[in-house]
DNA sequence: TACCAGGAGAAAA
DNA sequence: TTTTCTCATGGT
């Protein structure tokens, strides 16, 4: 059980420190789709790079993308690492995406189904699902990952080793559904994570990290 | 030169 | 069921 006041003490602390992240960033619903498997344990500079190929081969949206085969769409996200993988990973999810009739048809579904229906896509598993609904359905999911579990252990509010679905259960019954503020809060938590401090001076990082 | 990065799934134990 | 292995490029 996580305390309300306590994540939104967190939240506060991250967001005078770091300002508004404006995530997702892409253009479109399928951009960030697309972003969220590329971006499975690889850097976004990497990721940035894969999308840029798909963008200038013209195949960053769901129909041209499937008609690609796994080799061609491999070496376009090549940049992005695990190119082989994630190629078979995103025509798995574009085929599903097409056959269920794309965005439009989707956002008819509710929010438990629709992330039944992600998780069910191989490839896609709870955190890429849960980008996907956030950011890309606007979905109130609290996205967990291995930085969230990592500021959350520092400042005690979590033991850490507890599985995926018991902390997204945690932190989404302690906040209100608020997706505005779900999408912030889970980027500030990933910029956060890129601030480097190794001596615990005086510093955004400490600021955020100071007990509560 | 090592080590890490918005994870997930298959294989092994 | 829980742990370990595999996938791979690019930046620090």
């Amino acid at each position: 059980m996580i305390r309300k006041n306590a994540l939104l003490t967190v939240y506060h602390r991250l967001f005078e420190a770091y300002g508004p992240q404006h995530w997702w960033p892409a253009r479109t619903p399928f951009e960030v789709m697309v972003g969220a498997v590329l971006t499975q344990n690889t850097a976004w500079t990497n990721v940035k790079r894969a999308i840029l190929n798909l963008e200038q081969a013209g195949c960053l949206d769901a129909l041209s993308m499937v008609s690609l085969t796994q080799e061609q769409l491999a070496e376009l996200i090549r940049p992005s690492g695990y190119f082989n993988i994630k190629a078979k990973r995103l025509l798995n999810f574009v085929a599903w995406y097409l056959e269920c009739g794309g965005h439009k048809n989707l956002e008819a579904t509710d929010t438990p189904e629709l992330r039944g229906l992600l998780l069910a896509v191989n490839g896609v598993g709870p955190e890429t699902a849960d980008d996907i609904l956030l950011y890309a359905f606007e979905r109130p999911v609290f996205v967990i990952d291995v930085y969230t579990r990592r500021l959350f252990t520092r400042l005690g509010l979590i033991g850490g080793d507890e599985d995926y679905e018991t902390l997204r259960g945690a932190f989404e019954s302690a906040l209100d559904r608020d997706v505005p503020l779900y999408n912030e809060y889970h980027a500030l938590i990933v910029r956060h994570a890129k601030e480097k401090c190794a001596w615990h001076q005086d510093c955004h990082h400490c600021r955020v990290e100071a007990p509560l």
